[in-house]
DNA sequence: TCCTAAGCGAGACGGTACGTCTTGTCTTCCA
DNA sequence: TGGAAGACAAGACGTACCGTCTCGCTTAGGA
């Protein structure tokens, strides 16, 4: 018989007080962006008591941290379902995530936005994209993988992160395929990928 | 005839106050990144008072930005004299200049440099590249040219910075034709260019 | 018929933990001394939950009084008992119960000692110094009672608390007698005591 | 020639920042006692920064160090000029100070006061006192001298103590009277003082 | 014997003070 | 008289205690 562990973190109480800190912490850097938020700001506004605020977390950064991971699982979650065969299956599904939650998206990753979940959702995506071309990689490949995982993460994360700054002047759909069409082709030709979905670069719907 | 305006930044020693400073800022960065370094470190390394830092630049920001400065001048310098005719003829440099000066480069473009360097950076790559593509834009292009510079200039910084951060694996040049590869093609048909110099996506040498 | 008041004090369960905390809170100062005794020391030491210290005491300063009670309780009774007819009977007793408990009386009394300890063990003694002085002034006192009590009080807890201090140099014995032969004197010709046990200052034994 | 060491304490800005502080605590601790007055609450008063308190004292004990002693120079600098040859000159003095100073006097000394100043305090008096009575230990000596001051030290704090917790019923003068036909008697016979000036004990005026 | 109220441990929580650190301003001194 | 030195106010930081509280577990005494 499994001995019930009390997980701290299942405590009602705990888990309201977390939420509580993460949400202010969210709706703090939507108002003035990650670095001009103090941890007094986050308490205050989360209702409580500075020790508490160190009982959970060590530091601002840490409640972000949350905050990224969830958008993390997110993203790795929604490319296994829906990403299906294509490549780049993330992309779509990132930038309409953007644009319903845009306030928060612009917050992480806008100008306001740290380095350090600039920092923390390239690994993601770059993980992601490290699992789109591994298994596509064809014999005549001119360029080193991780080479290609870098330049493609760092186009799109560029994309993603001007888009947001200038309020989306472009649809998401315009954007992922703006993305696609640019990425694509050095990707097919510099990793010698032959797929037999040769659609891989051709724009659905 | 000229009024003696009596420049403070030329006198001898503001120009030696200002240039330890920098040199202050500089060495700091380079042992413990930029948001690490305080005022009080570089006050003390550069042997200057405080006010006498506060009399000269209002920030830490803008210490940096100096120096920022002198590396987007290199770049627009060697863009238009050796660019020639290459599309993107700032990479090769850029990469041999990161290179030469590792230490620094790695300090304002790693995971230590702050986000305002990276953008900085970011502005005056966008403007080199932008100025690339103006002239070549073809009457089949796809994809907005804001887009693509967006693109280009995300993929080239994050295949800097990961170079810088990893300590350099390959050489500049091998950097320089991965890049190329990746980008070119996408920005090719993205963009509708037909070029004379259908050569563009060759490497030279 | 008495109602058969459930009085929590003689539960053996509450006993118990009130002796536990007790323990563990003489222990502390012992280390350490009052102040530095945190609430978190005492219920780690006595194995309590923190809810309970609470339910039991309103403070460190409450546990403490008990102790504190004790040592007046037992000067209380001694002096009625033993002190007989002398003058200031509680002195000899008190030294010795201060040799054979040294270090708790060291840490209530010496350097360490919260003033609340000294305050109240002061009351206890000007109580049984003014019992001893009543029924002895005579019509030529030229002190107020008072002053009388004050003096010799103060004087005998600072012969009490240095001595302790220092780790006893002299023995209770030697430690009695220079009390009384400092105090006595004045004491008699400021209150006109005309004792027929004219031997009040004289030393026993 | 002596180099124009610049001592910090000699600034004008400082020495008012200082005596902005010390003054800051005095008031407070005569509104509330030593013990309740928290840092935050000399700041504001001294309206002084957090980080200039710091700069400055280690500590609220610092700051109060700093008034003790300058009640401790009172007292040495006037025990010598006008004490005379009177055995325990400092007492009239110390009573009639405390006296003009009451608010003060009560704050450092009182309940309220914590141990520090007591103790603090006790050890400048124990020293007057060991001056006064060393040169007149006599041959007959039956009480070791370190007990004598101890005891008379003792027996003053008390006096001044409850003197001026109880909003001082008795004049000065009174009070040093009465301490002294408590006190001197005893002193003299277990030091074995044969004094010329007999007429220590005596009261004068 | 079972049931129920209390005692209890564990520890989350809001609050408050602490001493440290950094920033940008302001004052003083000196050359 | 203008630049250098550094004192200063402001306020964020992370830590330490405090006293209150909520939660389940256990444990004894009355039904």
């Amino acid at each position: 018989m499994i001995t019930r562990e009390h997980d701290p973190r299942t405590d009602r109480r705990v888990r309201r007080t977390r939420d509580a800190i993460h949400r202010a912490l969210i709706e703090l850097m939507i108002e003035k962006g990650y670095e001009a938020v103090t941890v007094a700001d986050i308490i205050t506004k989360a209702d409580v008591g500075r020790s508490t605020f160190y009982t959970h977390f060590t530091d601002k950064r840490e409640v972000l941290y949350a905050s990224i991971d969830d958008l993390a699982g997110f993203l790795r979650a929604g490319s296994q379902v829906k990403g299906g065969r294509r490549l780049f299956g993330f992309s779509r599904m990132m930038f309409e995530h953007a644009h319903e939650q845009q306030e928060l998206l612009r917050a992480l990753l806008g100008r306001g936005g740290g380095a350090i979940v600039y920092e923390r959702i390239r690994l993601v995506l770059a993980d992601l994209v490290r699992d789109d071309l591994v298994p596509r990689v064809g014999p005549g490949a001119t360029v080193p993988l991780d080479l290609v995982v870098d330049g493609v993460v760092g186009a799109y994360m560029a994309l993603l992160s001007r888009w947001l700054d200038e309020r989306e002047p472009h649809t998401p759909h315009e954007m992922d395929v703006a993305f696609r069409r640019l990425v694509i082709p050095g990707v097919v030709s510099g990793l010698g990928i032959t797929a037999p979905e040769g659609a891989a670069g051709a724009e659905p719907r």
